[in-house]
DNA sequence: GTCTATAGTGGGATAGAC
DNA sequence: GTCTATCCCACTATAGAC
């Protein structure tokens, strides 16, 4: 018995990964779950209060991924390697949730209506390899930068982007 | 004179750039030009193509920047002191334009619908500046993700931006 | 080249009954 | 907690007269 909210945000996120952001609307929502859209507002204020919930589990669970990607490294790793697997796990939970990642990375953080200290949890793993906050700054456009524009198609078609990845990867080391 | 498709052009971008990209809308395009939408259709097939025609100015124009930006410098300049004049001119217009560069870069490209080469010209200066597609793609993959998380306003308040650009073109140098 | 009128579609959200 | 009915908004685009 999960409760209504949280089966509204689950459903939520899947209708944003079949049909992406536009696709997302509360009728179509509503929908999914056999009601009519009215009745949403009973559990979630407003489109908006929804799609913050839907940018804190994609803080949650790409911070979790990235903590988890350092923790299975060797202590004292060099920092290509930390730097190559944290690239790869950035890459990966992309990948397999385009449009939850384009949504939270993806115009201003609603910084007020976030849990404290989500962002800064998020970003540690990075902050720690990289070396210094500039650094940690620099790695972190470049990673989203990549993967944006791969998500949105802006490489040629058969650029080796595995190439660029590593290329990146190796300057910023 | 200049003629009327020319201007519904320059009318959009001013509208753009005052509104953003959901602001653009044909009825108040209409409106600043003093005529009624509709009125819009017997210039521009579609909103779609109207948009190809600012995402055309845009690289034609952020383009001529960054040729611009070589072509002041000494030959046989350092990489470093390339990728720091290029990084500087991508920067600068974006910031000079942000909206008309989220049109641009954001979403897959028209690329059927743009002119033959117009791609390749805007991306020569980085290509020839970074040795390599693959540091090209990287380079190019930084200064997007600066320049696109800054305008989304996704650094922390206070972040020193100026230093992480500079720390990332020292480590693709 | 402009107008009026209008079609057609979709969205978020509220009121009030049950 | 769900419903129906509805409001109000906005948009792109077309037809046909002038």
């Amino acid at each position: 018995m999960t409760d209504r909210r949280t089966q509204i945000v689950d459903e939520a996120r899947a209708l944003l990964e079949e049909a992406g952001p536009d696709g997302l609307t509360m009728r179509s929502l509503a929908a999914r779950l056999g009601i009519q859209a009215p009745s949403l507002y009973k559990h979630v204020a407003s489109k908006d209060e929804l799609e913050v919930l839907l940018i804190t589990e994609a803080l949650r669970e790409q911070g979790a991924a990235m903590h988890a990607a350092i923790d299975g490294l060797p202590r004292r790793s060099a920092r290509r390697s930390t730097l190559t697997t944290l690239g790869a796990a950035y890459r990966t939970w992309a990948a397999a949730h385009p449009h939850l990642y384009r949504l939270a990375t993806g115009g201003p953080l609603p910084r007020a209506s976030l849990p404290e200290g989500l962002e800064a949890w998020a970003a540690q793993p990075l902050v720690r390899a990289a070396g210094s906050e500039a650094r940690a700054r620099a790695a972190w456009a470049f990673a989203h930068g990549m993967t944006i524009l791969e998500l949105d198609g802006r490489f040629p078609p058969g650029a080796d982007l595995a190439q660029a990845w590593a290329a990146g990867i190796a300057a910023l080391s």
